[in-house]
DNA sequence: CTGAAAGCGCTAACAC
DNA sequence: GTGTTAGCGCTTTCAG
C-alpha cells in the first residue's frame, strides 16, 4: 500500500543505495539519475519512513513538549510559538498535556523517549523529579520552561518570577492597598512570586500575614472558589494578586457575582498576559511574560543542545513587564 | 547509553525473543522467568523503542491532529479533550498547527505519514484537497473534524453548522434586528452558517443583502478590523453574527473603542462557546459547539477505524446550542 | 518453555 | 557512478 525504498529503486531501475542518496541529497551520481529517481518518488508518492531512518541512528527531527494544560491560554500560546519556531528549523513538535497528574507526567516522558524525540521541552511542574533524572542520565537533551531546574543541572528558561511577584505587589502597594491576598499555584514559579510579594511588603515596611497566601490549581473555576474561601475565612482584601490570568479571571467573575465593583471595591492583578487579559472588562492588569520570545528562545536552545551536546547549561531569565489595564486602582477604603 | 532488548536479554540470561514476549505479555513461559526479566527491565530503566516495533508492522499508537491554529481556544480546548480521550485508549497525539497555510498543511500531512501515525484527525480547512486524497489512497484512516469531507468519502464530525447559523440569526431576528451583518471565515463550516443566516432571514420574510456578508480569518485583531470596515462601508447594523468567538471578541472590543454600548447599540452573537465567551463583559451570547463530546467522539471513531478498517463512513452532526448571555438584546432603533 | 533466524525500511561504509 | 551488505531494535514464526 505504502511504497518503500525498494519500490522506488525497482521502478527507477537502480539500487536502494542510490535512492537513499537522492533522499538525503548525499553522495555523487549523474544528474540524470538523480532526476529520474526524484520523478519516480514523486509519481509513487513515496515518503521515506522516519522510523526506519531513526533506527539507523539518525534523529527523528521531533521535539517533545510537556505542558501541564494545553487549554490554558498561556500554554497554548506558548505551544504555538514553539511549534512555529521549531518548524522553521525543520523540527516538529509532539505536545503532551500532563494535567498536573503525576501518572501522566511519567507516562508521557516515557512515551516521548520511546518515540525517540531528539529533545524535550518541559513546561510542566514535575512532581516526580526521578523521572526527569532518568531522562538526563540517558543523555537526552532537555530544557525546562517556566519552571526551574529542580536540582539537575539543566538549562532552564523562565521569566524572573521573583521580580514579577515583586512588581505586581508593589503596584498594588503603591496604590494604597494594605491588605493584599496572593493566590498562588503549587509550582516553583509561584514560590518565587510569593517571595517577591513578601519582599515588596518588606520594602514598604509592611509585614504580610501568612494567612494572606492562598494556593490553588490554575483554572477559572478554582479562581472563583478561591475568592469564596478568602471571604469565608474572614479576609477582606482590597487587592488580590493572582499568580496567573486564569485564576484572575475567576476572581473577577466571582467578585462580580458577589456584587463587588472592580476596581472600586477590589483591585486585581494577574500574571502571564494571555489573551484572556485583553478580553475581560475592565481589561486585566497583569504581569506580562514575553511568551513569544521565550518560546523562540527555548527552541533555539534545545536545538543547539541537540546539535552540540554537553553544552554549558544556563539559567535564562526573561524580564516580566507590568501591564496596567483596568482592574487595579487606588485603594479608597 | 540507552539499553536495548539485547542488553536486557544478556543481563537476564535469556534470548531477546523471551524479552520480547514479556514486553508484549504474549507467549508462555515460566512465571519466574517473566518476573526476572521484568526486574531487569526495571533496573536498567529499559524502554522498548516504538520505532523499532513500528517497523515490524505494529502500530505507533499515535494519532495526528491537524488544527488551523492551536492558540485559538476552540482548538486548544478541542485538542485537550482529544488528548485526554486518546490517552485513555493508550494512544498519544501529535498536534500540528497549520496556520491556515497551504505549505504547512502539506508539510505536516507528509510528516505525520512519515512518522507512521496510526490515524489522523483533520480539523484544518485544507485548501489543497489533493494532499488529503494522497492520505486516503494510502489507506491511512482519517476523519475530518469541524469541516466536511470535501468530496472524499471520509467520516466527518462537526456541529450542524447550518442549524447553528440559523439559530444565531433567528435569535437576533427575534429580538427585532433587521440589519444583521455576518462575519464569516473562509471555511466550509462558515458557508453553511451563512446559508443558515440566509434561511433565517427568508423565514422571517426578509432578504439579506450580499453586502451584509463579510469574511475574515479568525483572530481578535481581524474582528476589530472587520468592524471598522463594516462601518467604513456604510453598513450600520444593529446586530452582528460573528462566526466564532475570537472574531466576536474583536468586534466587542472595537465597538467599545468606537463608543458603542453593548448590547444597547449593537447586539453581538458568536460561535463556539469557548472560554472567551465567559470572560467578556457582558458575557458573549454564542452558539455552543459541544467540544467535549465532539472530541471524544472523534477519537472513538478514529480508533475504531484503525482497528477495523474499511468501516462505513459516516457524517456525524452534533447539535449546536444557543447560549444567551449579555451581548444580545432587543433592538431599539 | 525458550531460542534461532528472518525480516521491517533505511543508512553508511565499502566494493565494483 | 552505482550496487552490496551489514546492521539499527524489535516481532514473530518455527524448531528444539
Amino acid at each position: 500500500m505504502k511504497p518503500t525504498i525498494y519500490d522506488v529503486a525497482k521502478a527507477a531501475g537502480v539500487s536502494i543505495a542510490t535512492v537513499s542518496k537522492v533522499i538525503n541529497s548525499t553522495g555523487q551520481m549523474r544528474e540524470a539519475t538523480r532526476e529520474r529517481v526524484k520523478e519516480i518518488m514523486e509519481k509513487l508518492n513515496y515518503q521515506p519512513s522516519l522510523m526506519a531512518s531513526a533506527l539507523t541512528g539518525k534523529g527523528t527531527e521531533t521535539l517533545g513538549l510537556l505542558v501541564p494544560d494545553i487549554s490554558n491560554p498561556f500554554f497554548s500560546e506558548m505551544a504555538k510559538t514553539i511549534e512555529d519556531r521549531a518548524h522553521e528549523s525543520g523540527m516538529s513538535v509532539i505536545i503532551c498535556s500532563t494535567d498536573e497528574n503525576v501518572e501522566k507526567e511519567k507516562k508521557y516522558i516515557e512515551l516521548l523517549q520511546r518515540k525517540h524525540v531528539d529533545g524535550m521541552i518541559v513546561a510542566s511542574s514535575f512532581h516526580n523529579k526521578k523521572v526527569l533524572e532518568g531522562v538526563a542520565s540517558r543523555g537526552l537533551p532537555f530544557v525546562m520552561l517556566t519552571t526551574d531546574d529542580s536540582g539537575l543541572g539543566v538549562t532552564s528558561i523562565s521569566v524572573d518570577d521573583f521580580k514579577g511577584g515583586f512588581e505586581a505587589t508593589s503596584h498594588l502597594l503603591s496604590e494604597g492597598h494594605q491588605n493584599i491576598v496572593i493566590i498562588a499555584e503549587y509550582a516553583k514559579s509561584s514560590k518565587l512570586r510569593i517571595y517577591g510579594y513578601l519582599e515588596a511588603h518588606a520594602e514598604h515596611g509592611l509585614v504580610s500575614s501568612e494567612e494572606n497566601i492562598f494556593r490553588t490549581v490554575a483554572s477559572i473555576e478554582n479562581g472563583r472558589e478561591c475568592l469564596r474561601q478568602i471571604f469565608q475565612k474572614g479576609r477582606v482584601p482590597t487587592g488580590i494578586f493572582a499568580c496567573n490570568d486564569l485564576i484572575a479571571v475567576g476572581v473577577i467573575q466571582e467578585a462580580k457575582t458577589m456584587g463587588l465593583k472592580i476596581p472600586e471595591d477590589l483591585s486585581i492583578i494577574g500574571f502571564d498576559n494571555t489573551i484572556l487579559a485583553t478580553t475581560t472588562v475592565p481589561g486585566l492588569t497583569t504581569i506580562a511574560q514575553p511568551i513569544t520570545e521565550m518560546g523562540k528562545k527555548v527552541v533555539d536552545v534545545i536545538i543547539s543542545e541537540i546539535k552540540n551536546k554537553n553544552q554549558t547549561k544556563e539559567r535564562i531569565l526573561f524580564k516580566p513587564q507590568l501591564i496596567i489595564r483596568g482592574t487595579t486602582a487606588m485603594n479608597n477604603r
